[in-house]
DNA sequence: TTGTAGGCGTTATCAG
DNA sequence: CTGATAACGCCTACAA
């Protein structure tokens, strides 16, 4: 009723243990006859290696674990999409399986002991930030390592995100070509890797155009939520809006989008007719939202999947890409939609 | 520079591999100045036990595995709501952490072997549907289950669930107290647990007032996205309403809420004032509508953790409850708020 | 082609 | 109180 082992096939079959591993397992070595007999068998019994003991022999587990962002304690409220990460965590979780490897969801820890306890060959570490506590806990593992997500301190060597700089340029060029002439940039006042390089991406562009940046930085709220993000850009958009105001905006976080809508809305603005509004990353929400705002799909799945490949890569042996570019789709929507002729 | 043994803490110690073991987990039995040299040597080297060693040896990994819904393949549409799996996932994996297990995320397989070959103690199944594949493959495990979300065969004895029940009177009681003198009940023509037994829900609370029950099933789209739920549930509510409009609607699915809010609006029936909208569970999207939609949180972290710690139960050989039900808190919005005085 | 034996790191048992 | 030893299940080098 337990279990059966190797030694229960090789009962079963008359052989020896190693036998039946060699027949399972192995290249040649074994008589065709005598290793579809034992393959029979171990069928018949429902034999299948214990991962366990496997894992102890071999010095693999076949797991990966993926380091989420989330804060250790009872409140988690310092996420700001549980959306995306629910589309990182089953589409790794897929791959991994795909590649025959499991997937160990591990909570954000600062202490390399506590990484230690848990059982896989190499890591994922989602959005790594500018002093993040858990890489120092990963170098100290002595395990390969992918970033999902850009970090700065260039700890991790392998990093897997979008390309930022073509989200924003894309996005740009698209307000421009739907006839925006100032925009302005909302952006959070956080030390994100991806916050800069949007900054630095749409300052470039404005350069490359000719036309003065405004870049406002929004100050962040106590609690990370896509409701006080909304609500610090609505504060920051009212004072934006209320004196001179640009005839778009790009908003550069999640939940900004949603905050300047209620600003113009408030003020009397309507959009797009008399503000265009575009956002980089896409949610749900704003699919919802009258007008529905435009925004650019990341595709969370494919970031994942490459992370996987990325990692799975590494644990071959082999020297994947360094910085590992995923791709975009703009989705344009009302919001940005100048219905002018 | 590889990771220290029990055998290297011992030569260094001068003690038996034996010794070591019992002076860093026993009870008793070692000197109290062996252990503490024992435990200061083993801190200096930076000893900590292999997880899979100890698994092999104890028959335990210390790791709980989650099933998740999702279908094996690339394409991954069928899934409601990610956000719910992304707070349902975070939350998991940090309280199996707290209690120092880890958390493997399972995609939805029908094969016992593929589950053989990933090591965990018990299993928890994400909203097992009916005739689900998983079941199957589960009940050949022999390894202890509970379900999150109920199981109408009855395959899995331990469950943890919202009290259906409770929240969809209590959204009936909500939208009654507002002045709704007809609701008419929106659901999914859909095999899910919980969708009948809303409806019975429905049904049970109208008889107990009195009133004639009028639940519409909306037939599902071919792909399970909140979008294409919303447009099912614009269309069916659009038949709703264009005859003899309720002055109601609950809608008791994820996505039908916005459909329902869209319908209204082309008909030009106002919401509130024309009619009242409530959802049962609660999503981002509800929040950026215009109006704001009414739900109830379902609270996924605390099914989440009641989900672990009722498994960690089993699994130490307790006997928890077979049926356990989480909080959940009407959030009242300005979708179901009657204005007049 | 097949059997034997050793060892991965840990823990339990038994002897000292 | 401590040391030696066996066993968990698997893999593989070596011997037959």
């Amino acid at each position: 009723m337990a279990k059966p082992t190797l030694r229960d096939v090789a009962t079963v079959a008359g052989v020896s243990v190693g036998t039946v591993s060699y027949a399972l397992n192995g290249k040649g070595r074994v008589d065709p006859d005598t290793r579809e007999r034992i393959r029979r068998i171990a069928a018949e019994l429902g034999y299948s290696a214990d991962p366990v003991a496997r894992g102890l022999r071999s010095g693999r587990t076949a797991t990966l674990g993926m380091a989420l962002g989330t804060v250790v304690g009872q409140r988690r409220d310092d996420i700001l999409s549980f959306e995306w990460y629910g589309r990182v965590t089953t589409a790794a979780a897929q791959a991994a399986f795909e590649a025959e490897h499991g997937l160990l969801l591990v909570p954000a820890v600062h202490d390399a002991g506590q990484l230690r306890r848990m059982a896989f060959d190499g890591l994922i570490v989602v959005e790594p930030g500018e002093g993040d506590p858990r890489l120092a806990a990963i170098a100290g593992l002595g395990i390969p390592a992918v970033a999902l997500g850009r970090d700065s301190t260039g700890r991790i060597a392998h990093q897997v995100a979008p390309d930022t700089d073509a989200v924003v340029a894309g996005l740009l060029d698209h307000l421009a070509a739907q006839g925006a002439t100032r925009i302005v940039a909302l952006a959070p006042d956080m030390p994100w890797e991806w916050a800069e390089r949007s900054i630095i991406a749409y300052r470039r562009w404005c350069a490359t155009r000719g036309v003065q940046p405004d870049a406002v930085r929004v100050p962040p709220p106590a609690q990370l939520s896509a409701c006080t993000m909304s609500e610090s850009a609505r504060t920051a958009a009212l004072a934006v809006l209320r004196d001179d105001p640009p005839d778009a905006i790009l908003a550069l976080c999640l939940g900004f989008g949603v905050g300047v809508l209620a600003a113009a809305r408030e003020l009397g603005l309507r959009v797009p007719h008399d503000l265009l509004l575009a956002q980089d990353s896409d949610e749900p929400a704003l699919h919802t939202t009258d007008p529905p705002i435009t925004a650019v799909d990341l595709f969370p799945e494919s970031q994942a999947r490459t992370a996987v490949t990325t990692l799975l890569e590494l644990l071959r042996g082999a020297h994947p890409a360094s910085e590992l570019n995923t791709p975009t789709e703009l989705r344009a929507r009302a919001s940005s939609q100048q219905r002018h002729g």
